[in-house]
DNA sequence: TAGGCTAATATCGCTTAGCGATATCAGGAT
DNA sequence: ATCCTGATATCGCTAAGCGATATTAGCCTA
């Protein structure tokens, strides 16, 4: 894999979590507000994450239709909350490890 | 894979290209260093991890013998930085977005 | 100097993630 | 009914991750 993806797949995930957990967010959803924050990540990629998420109860979702077309919203669980809560705490602890102070 | 290290490799690596950015580090170092900052990296993942950053040219190695045992010390290259940069501003704009504010 | 000891690094074998490409699926329009 | 479009799913391959185990280099002891 490429390092770029690798690096930051986690941050991705991460922001899945974050964003689940502050409203309902589907997958399109998802890959757009990705790609604002500069993550090009494919639907083969994207949509077996989501499963997986759910899966191991990091998520839930329900589909429903919408605009004529069929759409899965997911939420983040209490579970998933307690991750996104480590996430943050790893995230801030790897910030103030690398900083550059000068 | 657990969650938890998945979503956690990345940062990581992104360690890893910090300490060797600063001095010399060897992977037993690596290892403490990492157990530190509560990240449980087995050898079976750390060496390779390592062995691949410099085949793709993230990080130079150059082994010697110190207080009788064979080290091997790596040190961040020009690409490793300017991947450690990227990664730096990620983790400040994650930061920023999935940071609570109530 | 052969043998064994220890610490550092490497490899093996397996499972599973990631992903580009392609397929499927539901609803709406004509 | 058929076609179109957009959302989600699957396939097939490559390679990452990892626990367990092996290897390696130098040191020590007698």
């Amino acid at each position: 894999m490429k390092l770029q993806r690798d690096l930051f797949l986690g941050f991705v995930k991460i922001h899945i979590l974050y964003h689940a957990s502050q409203e309902e967010v589907s997958g399109v959803w998802l890959s757009t507000e990705l790609k604002r924050h500069g993550y090009a990540i494919s639907p083969g990629t994207l949509y077996p994450t989501l499963r997986k998420l759910e899966k191991d109860s990091y998520l839930t979702s329900s589909g429903r239709v919408e605009q004529g077309h069929r759409r899965i919203y997911y939420r983040t669980t209490a579970r998933g909350k307690k991750a996104l809560e480590k996430a943050r705490h790893q995230a801030h602890e790897l910030i103030d490890e690398i900083e550059e102070w000068e």
